[in-house]
DNA sequence: TCTCAACTGCGTCTT
DNA sequence: GCAGTTGAGA
């Protein structure tokens, strides 16, 4: 087959290493989709497998339709038999043919985490526990991470070593939390997104038959992003891989960015101890980025102690160093960016998509937009709140999904009083009650409210229960566009948001109109012969894909703003990372243990890797966080590039050149060698320190801030936060002036004057 | 039950 | 800086 000459040798080895257990250690860059694409094909094309037979997990619908699609150019149609897609959607699917044995409708509800929060809210108020202590993302975090490890809550509740944990947290009701979420989600018909893999790992356990009709369906199984698998996938794929064997894992260890979500590195060694004849391959050469790239990246991975070996390199050409840019604000920063993009945009013929702006948290975004529009450079911001997490989607969602599963209690909590029709919170929670005590379906409260609620409340109940009805008719009659259309009208949704007449208001009344839209589409692009166009098969469709899933053609020419997460098996042109200060990348809540940090550092790792051409790295003195303008040093991540690779970009940066004082005289010091390594000096010195809560420094009695313009180098200051110190160096002037002060207790840090309180000590 | 003003507290992400 | 919640008053 032609395909295979443009392969490298390991790369070929991975396609057509297609029986027994297979893993393929995949470096950034290496070729990881064209491997899996033709491996696939190869299976098809060359060794005669049915499609149906052929099983492909990702971790993003894109990453799945994607695959299929160059598959597609390879295989033909016959692609499309194939099982690819996300753990989720793939076993959702498997989940609903087989849901009668666990006791669930076919027609399930996918709560989604904000579903989820709502109702764990919901239940700490139930229970009248305290929401400063019993937060709903701490409380989610918890019972997710138990159904990831298939700890059921029964096993939860008996496990002396959890009770004794939540105790020590002042959290004993978490076991209780735990049994009553649960318990409401399988009233309520729902499942949550660990659900979905926790019981079908409970569906194969329990029901051996239905194991083995899976197992032997799927011939072959692949997983891509191995490293992001958790102990229930990781489960759910060994067991479908039993029979045959033919198990082949593709993943960078590098790359592990999820841990917080549930990740284990952990399985791809403990793969090795499972399958003792297992092939290991590594593709090590990177096809995507320059030579400086590639080894800025390696000298940054370098500094974490758990990985595996690899030794990534390019035959690429060297490229231009990577530029540091230098900023005093946010907004600068911004600023810069902005101009550079427009600037190399120019000089090098690109285009806006060749851009991408990455951050660590989305709310960067806002200084980078601002500046963006200012120079009128056409912009996409990816994730943020999404389409289908807006208020007026999750109303109209909310009808939908009611009118299909009558049980869906966050559904009829969101609609039950929009508009309002006299049924407030209070009586809301008399129903959940009355469902609870008199252990019935929530449909049967309503139908029978008066007996639970004042009489006032029940006649409007009734009212609704009537409107339900109706829509439930519609619902059976017609396709999913025509229902949602009537249903949108006749809930009163529709006028409500007519009659706001702000700009908002607007927005809201157009993005419902965008939902129909896609309800339509999905009605027209479904083939004839499958009758399945009703409102349900639509909630099905989507219960599962976000909105980076949908990208609309008008969004093709534009520079790309997003997370660093966002930004995964991505690649781009000229990439900017910015925002690279302590305590915001590496993000100050991951600084507690080595194991965090060095999930930030893999962060960092993934940012650099999705340059091909250029890479800009940028920080900014000061920022506004949560409102409060502060105080920012340049991150660790920075001075653990080998300064080789790191040029300090002289107009790129703020204010007067970056010069280092009395260092490295003449025009060439902004080299950024010299500055480099003053930074990485700095941060070895920084790092025999305690990571966190190092001795706080007690002002001395009369400590008051001394007139800093008389600083000198080699001074002896004392600082109220850090302490006595040496002055190393003093740089630029005015209100930028700053001093690189040698700390006893706290290593290097760079103050700026203006803000800093400092005593001269002479 | 509803509305508006004050108040709180904040993470990264896919499904 | 903003969203989401709470509490007072109608």
């Amino acid at each position: 087959m032609d395909y295979l000459e443009c392969l490298n040798k390991a790369q070929k080895e991975g396609v057509i290493h297609t029986e027994g257990p297979c893993m393929i250690i995949a470096g950034a860059g290496s070729g990881k989709t064209r491997v899996l694409t033709y491996r696939i094909a190869h299976l098809i094309k060359t060794q005669q497998v049915d499609p149906f037979n052929i099983l492909a997990l990702t971790f993003t619908n894109k990453a799945a339709q994607e695959m299929r699609k160059r598959i597609e150019q390879v295989v033909g149609t016959e692609a499309r038999n194939l099982w690819m897609g996300t753990f989720h959607s793939v076993f959702a699917r498997i989940l609903r043919s087989e849901a009668s044995k666990l006791g669930y409708p076919s027609n399930f509800t996918i709560y989604d985490t904000d579903d989820s929060k709502t109702l764990i809210k919901a239940l700490v108020k139930e229970k009248g526990l305290d929401d400063k202590i019993y937060k709903p993302n701490v409380v989610l975090n918890r019972i997710s991470a138990a159904k990831n490890r298939l700890i059921s809550w029964r096993n939860y509740i008996q496990n002396p070593v959890f009770q004794a944990d939540d105790a020590s947290q002042m959290k004993p009701e978490m076991g209780n939390l735990y049994r009553t979420y649960a318990q409401r989600c399988y009233k309520a018909d729902a499942m949550d997104f660990d659900d979905l893999l926790f019981n079908t790992n409970l569906l194969f356990k329990d029901f051996p038959d239905v194991l083995n009709k899976y197992q032997h369906r799927f011939h072959y199984v692949m997983v891509d992003e191995f490293q992001d698998t958790n102990l229930s996938q990781y489960l759910i794929t060994k067991k479908l891989a039993a029979v045959n064997q033919n198990i082949a894992v593709v993943g960078d260890d590098a790359q592990s960015i999820y841990a917080f979500r549930g990740a284990d590195i952990q399985n791809i060694l403990n793969f090795e101890k499972d399958y003792p004849d297992l092939r290991v391959i590594k593709l090590e050469q990177n096809y995507r980025s320059t030579g400086n790239i590639v080894n800025t990246a390696n000298s940054v991975i370098n500094h974490n102690k758990a990985q595996l070996h690899k030794n990534v390199w390019t035959q690429n050409e060297e490229g231009e160093l990577v530029h540091l840019i230098k900023a005093t604000s946010d907004n600068e920063e911004g600023k810069l960016v902005a101009s550079s993009i427009f600037e190399e945009r120019a000089n090098k013929q690109l285009k806006n998509s060749d851009f991408a702006v990455l951050y660590r948290t989305n709310s960067q975004s806002r200084a980078i937009e601002e500046a963006l529009r200012r120079v009128n450079i056409g912009y996409k911001v990816i994730g943020g709140l999404s389409f289908y997490q807006r208020k007026e989607i999750k109303d109209l969602m909310g009808y939908l999904r009611f009118v299909v599963n009558q049980n869906d209690e966050q559904a009829l909590r969101r609609i039950i009083n929009l508009p309002k029709r006299g049924i407030g919170a209070g009586t809301f929670e008399k129903l959940m009650v009355a469902a609870y005590d008199h252990d019935i379906s929530l449909w049967e409260v309503l139908v029978n409210a008066k007996s639970f609620v004042t009489s006032r409340a029940a006649n409007a109940i009734h009212d609704f229960v009537t409107l339900i009805r109706s829509f439930k008719i519609v619902t059976e009659q017609k396709d999913a566009f025509e229902a949602a259309s009537h249903i949108a009208k006749n809930s009163g949704l529709l006028k409500m948001l007519y009659e706001d007449k702000t700009i908002e208001g607007l927005n809201r009344y157009e993005n419902v109109q965008e939902l129909l839209n896609a309800i339509k589409e999905f009605v027209d692009t479904t083939s004839e012969n499958r009758r399945e166009k009703n409102l349900g098969a639509f909630l099905q469709e989507i219960a599962l894909l976000t909105d980076a899933d949908t990208e609309k053609d008008s969004e093709l020419e534009k520079v790309t703003l997003m997370t660093i997460h966002s930004a995964k098996g991505l690649e781009f042109n000229n990439v900017y990372i910015v925002g690279l200060e302590e305590d915001l990348f590496p993000s100050q809540m991951m600084l507690s243990s080595r194991a965090d940090l060095e999930e930030e550092r893999r962060l960092f790792y993934v940012a650099i890797t999705r340059a091909q051409k250029k890479l800009f790295l940028s920080y900014a003195l000061t920022r506004y966080r949560y409102g409060r303008l502060k105080n920012c040093e340049p991150s660790r991540f920075i001075e653990e590039i080998d300064p080789v690779f790191i040029k300090v970009d002289r107009k790129w940066s703020s204010g007067k050149p970056a010069s280092m004082t009395g260092r490295a005289g003449g025009t060439h010091n902004t080299s950024g060698v010299s500055y480099a390594k003053n930074l990485v000096s700095g941060i070895q010195k920084r790092n025999l320190k305690p990571i966190n809560g190092s001795i706080q420094h007690k002002p001395s009695e009369n400590f008051s801030p001394s007139d800093t313009s008389k600083l000198e180098q080699g001074m002896k200051v004392e600082h109220p936060k850090f302490g006595y110190g040496k002055v190393v160096m003093l740089d630029q002037e005015g209100a930028q002036r700053k001093a690189r002060v040698e700390f006893e207790n706290f290593g290097e840090k760079t103050l700026l004057l203006s803000f800093a309180k400092l005593k001269i000590h002479q």
